[in-house]
DNA sequence: GTATTTTTTGCAACCGGTTGCAAAATTATT
DNA sequence: AATAATTTTGCAACCGGTTGCAAAAAATAC
């Protein structure tokens, strides 16, 4: 059905490693080969199987692509940059989409069984199984969105999640607000551990500010709303809150003001990640950038250096967070 | 470095065709050869690779996801499920973005290229090179989220935006609004069209409505924000409106708040989607759901049959939309 | 114009599998 | 136990490309 080299071969009176080479760049091919070559492959529609082609090279130019967080609003900007990014540079992503049950180990072993070049893992939570079966086989595995680590086994790209939750401490002390909470997500994530972590240190630094802190049950709106209608029956809420995730966040916002709370002369609330929607003007929250763009632009010059030199060994870039000021939190106070 | 057929032959001590055979479903082989076969092949962490036997079986099971939607939120969702669909019945998603610049024409040659078993094009402007291409080469391509025709010349999975547009004006007169505005997205799109055919064509037949309509720049907050605060700066603006899109439509809402005007006491406001945040109870849109699972689920039943059965001719699906009643419509009137 | 170097070309083997066919082994029939 | 029918197995060719090597052709040197 295809046409194939062969057909182009003979139509065009030359030897198949000839048609091979006219459409190898770098292989040796003189400008009238090459031109009888290319009439004939117009003529015929042909161009070159790729599967057939990295059975031999060893390269398909596929990557993996894989995430658990399908339901986060922020992940469609991923899922745009990353296939964008992988395009201009003449990669393919196969889409593995983790969520619920699927079994990591299979899909890994699917990915292998593809024979991709390299996988990036955009997930906060890489599953264990990936960084065991691709090193095994050599594969390059890109970590984004991971967990910072000074000694990583594998290349991790994200934020420093510690420093993100000092710096939103900061952003509230600075503000004058003491009597301060901590909305995180899922309490095993490690992105809340660490957010906790940065967040209760710095405001150990500051003995006016009184803490307190609760944990949704994920990174959702449902959850967020459910935590912060808790808090809100309770006997007293706090005057402020750093909400560890966007979406928790515009749920926590809807609690708020269901019980006649405004934001943010009532409370005050900060974010983390400044997705798209956390600009829209009738959202409009303060919260703390995490650079998506440059995450995944770094992480896929990684992946890249690492299909030229795949011994490239392990590192962990951290890209910075800003604090981006919105309506949800009321104006510094002088002291 | 990685396992082949050959290695598993030779420690197992039988031919290659043996080793195939265990791992191809529906091939004879003895229960003590297969144990044989599976024994060598644990042992060395054989599995086959796709790519070698898709040169011979000509299935890849790698289906080409296309879509141009990567900043509506709704597609969130729609990747979700999609790569979910697909993976449950062991197919692989190859992701496209055709987002801005991209060559419509190169994406469809390179997805030829990687011999896709076939092609879901999720938007609701499908590439006319798609069509051509991937017919011309007898790859079956599915249109979800297209444009209803009734004699289409590929499958098309998609709502009746006729109806579509029929509903939300027959849910506007029902709750007595005769002054109404349409709203619409880029007008060029032919799902703008066809709701504005379908809205007018309803309220033509109630001589007491008065209808007025714009269409603002593209499917995006800003965009619906900014044609609202166009009409809103006008001398008279209507009762209710119809907006062809729920971030349009939040984005619209934006700019009546912001005028100080309130919904639905001021304004009416009904759209069209219902992605996940239209629920949110600080968003609680009324509209028009478009049932993306079930467009979803239809669309990869129709792709599985079609892989059996490549000659199976065009069909045009439709699935129900329906209204979702929330906050933002006032009560109906009794006449 | 011949000898030498460089470039281009084709042959044939290979990448990692599958499969039609015939021989070998097994099972059923009488 | 001999024969027929059935199942299992291996051989070898093939899927659509690439590539090392040596021969052929072209370019350069003398």
């Amino acid at each position: 059905m295809a046409t194939t080299l062969d057909d182009v071969a003979k139509l065009a009176g030359v030897s198949r490693s000839a048609v091979s080479r006219t459409f190898t760049d770098g292989a040796s091919v003189s400008l009238k080969m090459r031109r009888k070559v290319e009439k004939a492959a117009s003529e015929l529609g042909y161009s070159p199987n790729f599967l057939a082609r990295s059975l031999t090279t060893r390269r398909t130019k596929l990557i993996g692509l894989v995430s658990d967080n399908f339901h986060n609003p922020l992940f469609l900007d991923v899922f745009d940059q990353f296939t964008r990014g992988l395009q201009d540079r003449g990669l393919r992503p196969l889409l593995v989409n983790l969520s619920a049950e699927t079994d990591a180990e299979s899909s890994a072993q699917m990915l292998r069984q593809y024979s991709v070049d390299g996988v990036i893992v955009a997930s906060s939570t890489l599953p264990p199984a990936f960084s065991k079966t691709f090193r095994d086989a050599g594969v390059p595995v890109v970590n984004s969105f991971g967990r910072y680590s000074s000694d990583p086994d594998m290349h991790i790209v994200g934020i420093d999640d510690i420093e993100c939750g000092r710096m939103a401490a900061h952003e509230l002390l600075r503000r004058g607000y003491t009597n301060i909470g901590f909305l995180g997500g899922p309490e095993p994530a490690t992105s809340t551990q660490d957010r906790f972590t940065g967040f209760q240190n710095e405001l150990l630094r500051h003995p006016q500010a009184a803490l307190s802190y609760s944990f949704a049950e994920a990174y959702s709106f449902d959850a967020g709303r459910k935590e912060m209608q808790r808090l809100l029956r309770g006997a007293s809420h706090s005057e402020a809150y750093f909400c560890g995730d966007d979406v928790l966040y515009i749920g926590a916002l809807s609690a708020i003001k269901e019980a006649g709370l405004n934001v943010p002369s009532d409370i005050g609330v900060i974010g983390v990640n400044d997705m798209q929607m956390s600009g829209w003007q009738n959202i409009n929250l303060t919260t703390i950038r995490q650079p998506i763009g440059q995450i995944i632009s770094v992480s896929i010059e990684l992946m890249v250096s690492m299909l030229e030199n795949p011994h490239r060994s392990p590192e962990a870039r951290v890209c910075p967070c800003t604090v981006i000021e919105r309506g949800t939190l009321r104006a510094p106070q002088k002291n």
